[in-house]
DNA sequence: CGCCCAGTTGCAAACGGATCGCAATTAGAG
DNA sequence: CTCTAATTGCGATCCGTTTGCAACTGGGCG
């Protein structure tokens, strides 16, 4: 949903002034062409294809600052895992299919409105929600 | 929300052919107490004031059981630990408090309509779904 | 260019919530 | 009352994540 900032991620670690080493650079490089949602696990497998060597406590610390600086987005879906991708430019919401695990994007205008609208109502103010849709493929099984 | 049958989880227990053994009987009792969403070292204090000597492995299995038999509902916010409310008649969703973790219930007509719409638009059928809102009182802080 | 140090890394240990194996106990059907 | 399958307490174990620490290094500065 809404890739646009691609080549951004190793220029916005830049601008941070975090330091880009070896590790930092390949981790990067894998969650700029990631077009999911992997966990910490898929991510470090990915990462070693490119290049072995990097441990899995990097990537674990890697992504916390990443997602402190507000680079990336976290994620926890029923699994229980931790789950990345690019912060994106525009929020949306997730779809999971039961039987697959895939994930698949949305965003819905009228279900954001009315969010906002019940938590007024409450005399909230929404600081982050969540929305996850957990589905099957429609009459098949 | 919709509290009702407040002194059926023992006997729908029975009916399920659960057998109510004294530890069982104080979870049991403890549950159909509680108006809020406690996680399982929470049961276990509580459980405890009642009736010491009941083993925390034996909440999490009893509260595996009531679950898998449909009488309460298991929920996952967002410090990971897992929580438990007396399955409810009606669904509903959370405002959960960002600086105070307190839980206040909600549900709307409106939001589960898009849901099923937006589901649908996708070729999906929901199977369950989870909507939590993250929020602080308004204006205060 | 090379120095130097705060930031980063690898590795192993620790953490914490949840689960499990096992032997002892017990509910409750007959 | 008997008998068996379900349940329990206890400790060990699991597994994803975090952390302490000593070694390493990116990149600003001289
Ligand atoms: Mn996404
Ligand atoms: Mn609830
Ligand atoms: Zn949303
Ligand atoms: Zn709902």
């Amino acid at each position: 949903m809404t890739r646009a900032k691609q080549k951004t991620l190793l220029e916005a670690c830049r601008q941070q002034g975090l330091r880009i080493t070896g590790p930092r650079r390949v981790i990067l490089e894998v969650l700029s062409a990631a077009e999911d949602h992997p966990d910490v696990e898929e991510l470090h497998r990915r990462v070693a294809a490119i290049e072995p060597g990097v441990n899995i406590a990097t990537v674990y610390r890697t992504m916390t600052k990443l997602t402190e600086q507000g680079l990336i987005e976290r994620h926890v879906f029923e699994d229980g895992r931790l789950r990345f991708e690019r912060a994106p430019e525009v929020h949306h919401d997730h779809f999971i299919d039961v039987e697959t695990g895939k994930v698949v994007e949305f965003r819905s205008e009228e279900i954001e409105r009315l969010q906002e609208e019940i938590a007024e109502k409450y005399g909230y103010e929404i600081v982050s929600h969540r929305l996850e849709l957990y589905v099957r493929p429609r009459s098949g099984s």
